[in-house]
DNA sequence: TGTACATCAGTGAACGCGCGTTCACTGATGTAC
DNA sequence: TGTACATCAGTGAACGCGCGTTCACTGATGTAC
């Protein structure tokens, strides 16, 4: 009776505050972040519904530790296109591709009313997203930079939820990159002049 | 006895069903979409909590109700924008002030796992919308005039989503209207070439 | 003008449910000496 | 190597709550004759 499966579930879980943030993926991907609950999250992770408290404090502190975990995901994956991709649009593309591959996470991240603005991880996370986002602080961008990177993030984020919400015409296919790329060129920059450049 | 405030309160409603969806306009805006319930818009209109069965049916037939009103409602504002609008521009700045001015509407419209999304009057309602949006029929659109209108309708839902969470940078200010005026000239669109035209 | 009757609109009690949070507890781990 | 003790991590029962839906009902309205 040393290893059967009995044993294999000692009292202390040793990795539990990873699994639960797993087990809310799952449930939010399930059922969404409104319907989602603390309960069955404890009951994906194997685990008693009051140990998360220890964890997180509250639904509201786990779907922010969520959160977090989400923007640092988005910064990675923004940061990867944007230093291997071949063009500034690529960095589009992986913001979609983000949000359809990590659609529990996104929904989250954009659910505000769900979450503890003022948690220090979400911040941190968020402005590491942002940095990617913008390229310099928004307060040091001339204005025409600054309007030009949001929009680039609006035109995105709008093909993302409009394509999780179902709400794209199907004659666009169903391959939302395809589709981000597609649209998102109809975005007016003036490439070649600022190639990546660090100047205001 | 006969005209006091007791008797102001006949069995009958009247204009129920105009009652409960004003008043789901009141209790979404209050506490969001997910957390609003049957019973808290019954009591808001002063009436049984079972009284909104007889008129739609459940509580997604409720919201479906809603959202089929807030459509009908954005197909009209971007319809007399259309028709009054100096600019092209302005059909969006009337879409983003739409999300600003109807957020309840908005937010239930595109969250579209509360809704039933077979219903009739939400789907004519729907199409009526994107009548505006599109111009013509998607089928019947060449791919470059699709893919430049989808461009226009996701910057503008982005910037007006991404308001509404306050993901916005500060520095652009805090009138929602000249944000969508200055992020969205950042769309190339072929102005002049094709001003307004019916054909394909 | 009156009466019968079907239909409509809203009531209020009851149902069973899953929820988030609190709490005293216990089992496990690590550290000081 | 051993022992005492503090701290940490998770348990399980209990709390009080508001919820959506169902149901038999009643009050009001309208229509046929």
């Amino acid at each position: 009776m040393t290893s059967d499966a009995e044993s294999s579930r000692p009292y202390h879980h040793g990795d539990l505050r990873r699994a639960l943030l797993a087990a809310t993926g799952d449930a939010v991907g399930e059922v969404g972040p409104a319907a989602m609950s603390l309960r069955n999250v404890a009951r994906r992770a194997g685990v008693s519904h009051a140990a998360s408290t220890h964890h997180f404090g509250d639904k509201a502190g786990l779907l922010t530790a969520f959160a977090a975990e989400g923007y640092s995901l988005l910064a990675d994956e923004l940061e990867r296109a944007q230093r291997e991709g071949t063009s500034f649009l690529e960095v589009g593309v992986a913001y979609v591709r983000f949000a359809v591959n990590h659609r529990a996470h996104f929904d989250v991240m954009f659910r505000s009313e769900l979450l503890h603005l003022d948690d220090l991880d979400l911040r941190a996370a968020k402005a590491a997203a942002g940095r990617v986002l913008y390229g310099s602080p928004p307060g040091t961008m001339s204005r025409k930079r600054l309007t030009q990177a949001v929009a680039a993030w609006s035109i995105v984020h709008g093909i993302a939820t409009l394509w999780l919400n179902g709400d794209l015409p199907s004659e666009l296919g169903d391959d939302p990159e395809a589709i981000a790329r597609a649209v998102a060129v109809h975005l007016r920059t003036d490439r070649g002049r600022r190639r990546n450049t660090r100047t205001n």
